[in-house]
RNA sequence: GCCCUCAUCGUCUAGUGGUUAGGACACCGCUCUUUCAAGGCGGCGGCAGGGGUUCGAGUCCCCUUGGGGGCACCA
């Protein structure tokens, strides 16, 4: 295969949110054309004006920003081979169509989409073994004319020919052969004269001088059809390569039904760009050793086409997760604590003042927060506490820790060293507490354990010295004070 | 129903005729430790089935089975 001079394309449809299986396909026509120095095309189909809005471009777009993909010729970059927008390319599409018609390699169906219906379920009824053609393309100039004169509607199909075969030699699977009496007349031109996928996608990867189409899997049998259509207009047919499908857990076509699927839902959630990339990048494609972790960079220098794998992929989330920890401890600290900033905002564990005059503490709890919170979400699990008070005890750790004999008095004790510690830190801290074990012997279960479900209401988190420090004195003894009181009440009450 | 396609642990995969079938996630132990997490160590677990070809098949061929995709005036 010629890798040289390769132009890819992504081609989405803005009608909808930007999903897996999107960012997938976009990720490797990216990893193509960098790898073998190239030119990233992005081209919006929107010529379902029913479904396609301006705004599910623009996000698009952001979704695609996000992940580091770029393109060099498409929406925001332009290019010599605009418009990059279907919609604004009708007229091309006209022109085809009528090249098309007059040659006869197309022609005017007559029917209406309800008798279409109709008749495809009585062939289907009936066992017709044969594709599903209406009677239009047999019609002769009389009837023709004499249909033109009782429906004002046609569509626009076209004519495959009979008795042919026609082979994909697709990049990654190698030939795949179709019979051409496997394929429909398909429609290129709707009634309302705007023109289908069909016709749009195949004369645009051409005339935009596509090298490489890469899509999914779901795309191969669209492939002849516009095959047959950019050979019958003499226009270039690009190489093809089809990717394999992302299924979810039910090992369906990832769709919404399976939860979160779009890239929008796990930058929410909290997971970082890199994280996607490298876990889009290894559904399909490995480097053929242990290596795991490929920033965007690393992934345009590692991959190779002949890498990929055939095979569809089930997504698994918990593998996204585990590259998410190992990003999130390997990208920049100060980015890490920006979004932590940024969903504390708007969480409302603290204002945008807040942030602004404690940035230096929050800093301090990301640093001893960050083995824990894998992604950003984590939060709510590991780091509430030093943002609000403490509103219940973990049960099982009030079993245990609150309900010995000594509890409220050992926490009363520590109460007592810690107004007076000083310095207020972790060294102090632990200091104080050293002392307290070597003076009445008291270790981890009556000095530590209940103390941290006291201050945290939890019986796990960083380290009991640092994470009171950070908390401060004043709401240390607060919450020891409202620990002791409701321990003393509880057992009261027994 | 028709067409296309895929097939190694639960998941992602390495493997291109000779391997005790390797790694990672997940799961389960142990270890470290003030807890949790992280880390370290270990465990569980797989070539869909059947025929060939071959001295020898996870690897090549055929069939079966199973999975996926497509069969729209969506893209």
């Amino acid at each position: 295969m010629d890798l040289n001079n390769v132009r890819t394309r992504f081609a989405p449809s803005p009608t909808g949110r930007f999903h897996f299986g999107n960012a997938n396909t976009a990720l490797f026509n990216w990893l193509i054309a960098r790898r073998y120095g190239g030119v990233v095309v992005l081209r919006m189909e929107d010529t379902d004006t029913e479904r396609s809005t301006k705004e599910y471009e623009r996000l698009i777009i952001a979704d695609l920003e996000w992940l580091g993909i770029d393109w060099d010729e498409g929406p925001v970059k332009g290019g010599e081979f605009g418009p990059y927008y279907q919609s604004e390319r009708g007229g091309i599409y006209e022109d085809y169509t009528k090249k098309l018609l007059e040659s006869g390699a197309a022609y005017k169906c007559y029917c209406t989409k309800e008798e279409l219906d109709h008749a495809r379920e009585e062939a289907r009824r009936s066992g017709s073994p044969d594709v599903f053609n209406c009677g239009c393309r047999a019609m002769s100039d009389d009837q023709r004319i004499k249909k033109e004169s009782e429906r004002d509607a046609f569509s626009v199909r076209f004519m495959t020919p009979k008795n042919d075969r026609i082979v994909l030699n697709d990049l990654l699977r190698g030939p795949i052969e179709f019979d051409t009496n496997d394929i429909d007349d398909f429609i290129i031109a709707r009634s309302d004269g705007s023109p289908t996928f069909l016709l749009t996608n195949a004369i645009d990867d051409a005339l935009m001088k596509i090298t490489h189409v890469v899509r999914g899997e779901d795309h191969i049998s669209n492939t002849p059809k516009q095959m047959l259509v950019n050979r019958t207009l003499g226009l270039h047919v690009p190489e093809y390569l089809h990717t394999a499908m992302i299924l979810g857990q039910d090992r369906t076509k990832l769709s919404k039904r399976h939860g979160a699927v779009s890239v929008f839902q796990f930058r929410e959630k909290g997971y970082l760009p890199e994280s996607m990339v490298n876990y889009l990048a290894f559904l399909g494609w490995n480097p053929k050793d242990d290596r795991e972790f490929f920033t965007i960079r690393e992934l345009a220098e590692a991959f190779s086409i002949e890498a990929m794998s055939k095979a569809p992929s089930v997504f698994d989330e918990a593998r996204l997760h585990y590259l998410n920890a190992y990003w999130m401890k390997t990208i920049d600290r100060s980015r890490v604590v920006k979004m932590w900033v940024d969903y504390l905002v708007e969480r409302g564990y603290v204002t945008a003042d807040e942030a602004e005059t404690k940035r230096e503490w929050i800093e301090r709890i990301v640093e001893i927060s960050a083995e824990r919170v894998k992604i950003l979400s984590d939060i709510d699990e590991y780091a509430d506490f030093f943002f609000k008070d403490v509103e219940s005890y973990d049960e099982k750790g009030a079993k245990k820790h609150f309900s010995k004999e000594n509890a409220a008095d050992n926490i009363a004790l520590v109460k007592t060293e810690l107004a007076a510690v000083e310095p207020f830190n972790h060294d102090g801290i632990e200091k104080m507490y050293v002392r307290l074990k070597e003076e009445k012997g008291l270790g981890a279960n009556q000095t530590i354990h209940p103390v941290r479900l006291a201050l945290t209401g939890k019986t796990f988190g960083p380290s009991l010295f640092e994470l009171m420090e950070l908390l401060g004195r004043d709401v240390c003894l607060a919450r020891l004070d409202r620990a002791e009181k409701h321990i003393r009440e509880t057992s009261a009450a027994v």
